[in-house]
DNA sequence: TTTTCATTTCAGATTCTTTTGAAATATCGA
DNA sequence: TCGATATTTCAAAAGAATCTGAAATGAAAA
């Protein structure tokens, strides 16, 4: 709070090519006001951290193929069941999949969002032989 | 070791409607089959795990406006020098942008990749004010 | 109703990531 | 050469994510 400074160029020494580009874009100021709000960036990193796990990428490759029950992924991924269930529950609590009971069972898919990611990732790798 | 089991959908009691088109897939082994190498999962969700952080989605958005010092990259933020630097490893280390010495600074710049990228987390918010 | 089966939840242990402040490096200008 | 500046590196501490095994839930079959 002590010194609040001009949002100029002055205080700082910057190479030139740097200065020049940024005095045209408006300087720190200028830089800052074009950049995306916290809230979205925090969303956003979310989202990626939800798909920073090769476990999960599988699990979402999967439901690309087709939709499954949590047995059957886990029978593929051969790990703990409550291991699997939060893997799937950061995979849900993101929006990439959706879970619906069936009798005993419990069928994931993947959402729309679910979807669009899963092609980033995988290519439509999963949709050759499925359809 | 005790039981291996036949890769047939005998063992485990499904819902119908997976079972049925888990049949048509080849069974737990053909789904398997289909999905990516553990190695090509591991790449992508290290990569994922790069843009899995606020900060470093942001540092991305500026580099986006145009290549920028560490300096100005601190000016904006209000970081500490060590923890920048840190973020600026992670992002290097993942190929996302690289840094080019230039007299006393080092002048940061996204690569291929690292626009790609940061198309998919921003559009192209940054490039309307600048090109 | 009791049992069984598929799945989730929980608490504690473990591991990985991030932050912090101090010290190191390296380049420039005097 | 010296001192200043920009940036990185390091080790320790703090924090967050993940794993584990046991217990809970809730639907279906007996």
């Amino acid at each position: 709070m002590a010194e609040d400074k001009k949002y100029q160029d002055a205080s700082l020494p910057l190479p030139p090519d740097v200065e020049e580009s940024l005095c045209r874009c408006g300087g720190i100021a200028g830089l800052t006001g074009q950049l995306p709000g916290d809230d979205l960036l925090k969303r956003e990193s979310a989202l990626f951290r939800a798909l920073a796990d090769p476990l999960r990428l599988k699990i979402l490759a999967m439901l690309a193929v087709q939709p499954l029950c949590v047995c059957v992924i886990k029978a593929v991924l051969g790990i703990a069941d409550s291991k699997l269930s939060y893997h799937l529950s950061v995979l849900k609590k993101m929006g990439l999949i959706a879970g619906e009971a069936q009798g005993n069972w419990i069928i994931y898919r993947l959402t729309a969002d679910g979807t669009a990611w899963t092609r980033q990732v995988i290519g439509d790798a999963g949709s050759r032989k499925n359809r």
